[in-house]
DNA sequence: CCCTAATAATATGTATACTTACTAAATAAC
DNA sequence: GTTATTTAGTAAGTATACATATTATTAGGG
């Protein structure tokens, strides 16, 4: 007597097929314009560029990564050289991380594009619908906008 | 003159964020049951049960996973003995993917898990808003519920 | 001051996820 | 009927994503 479900019906495969999809539209944008860069990537750098001096533990607290992912993401950044790092003078353990001129730069010429691509992510819903979703997608996350720094897009 | 927006107004960033969760919530019920599986490999014995004798790339599809990262599925599912490969008779260069009767019975056990986790998931959101929420989901991945085949939970 | 607990980063291992390239086989085109 | 194209699966490479363990260092309790 249980109800029949279809895919498309269980949240958990739709929240995946929209990463999916809003990940695609991330790189596609970016890499029309000639960036090799992840949203992870773009989220790490202007998250520093907003926190100068941050380090990595905090950085992944931030924007929701564990330790041991960040760890990764940053060691790429610096290869790129678009962030450099530096021991804390005050706990040597932790490396205080920030942007490099490089980084900085092309952070600049990303964040137009970044904010365009975020329509074209929920493309299908009308304006009205795509506020529902996002506040609902907050509420879900048991999420405030004050809940974050800024972000200039 | 742009306007400032924080990271929790980026649909990217909470789709991401709510997959995460989603996965996070699938992964603590299944082991709290004592079960070792993915929501991937789930979702691929769930079809191969709805469609038996399945090659890989018609799998992927249904799934909306690429044929590589689907491979690599199939062969951990294989080792753990819950589906079996066989040369497809009329195709040469396809498998027949089947479960066996262990993954069968996994199946049958996982389904009731599944079924209950999806709701905690959007634990967040009143029945109501969910309904909007998943609606609002098939209308940004231009999908409706025939697009895929039923699937018992 | 010393010892214990907590913390920052790394290391290791597993599992996605996708791209490009490759091999073998099937299909289409002529 | 032979050739060109497409297709199924794998391989190799890159990048998340997370659990667990380890090392170095810091902070806290007595």
């Amino acid at each position: 007597m249980r109800a029949r479900h279809t895919l498309s019906e269980l949240p958990g495969h739709l929240i995946r097929r929209l990463n999916q999809h809003s990940t695609a539209v991330f790189q596609s944008y970016l890499k029309a314009a000639g960036h090799d860069i992840t949203s992870v990537q773009f989220l790490a750098l202007e998250t520093l560029a907003q926190n100068p001096g941050l380090d990595q533990a905090t950085l992944a607290a931030q924007i929701a990564y564990d330790r041991a992912t960040i760890g990764g993401v940053v060691k790429r950044l610096e290869q790129k050289e678009l962030i450099k790092r530096q021991y804390s003078t005050t706990d040597r353990r932790a490396f205080q991380l920030r942007l490099t001129d490089e980084g900085r730069a092309l952070l600049d010429k990303m964040r137009p594009i970044v904010a365009s691509l975020q329509s074209d992510i929920l493309e299908g819903l009308s304006a009205q619908e795509r506020d529902i979703f996002i506040k609902l997608m907050q509420k879900a996350l048991h999420l405030r906008p004050s809940d974050d720094q800024p972000i200039q897009t």
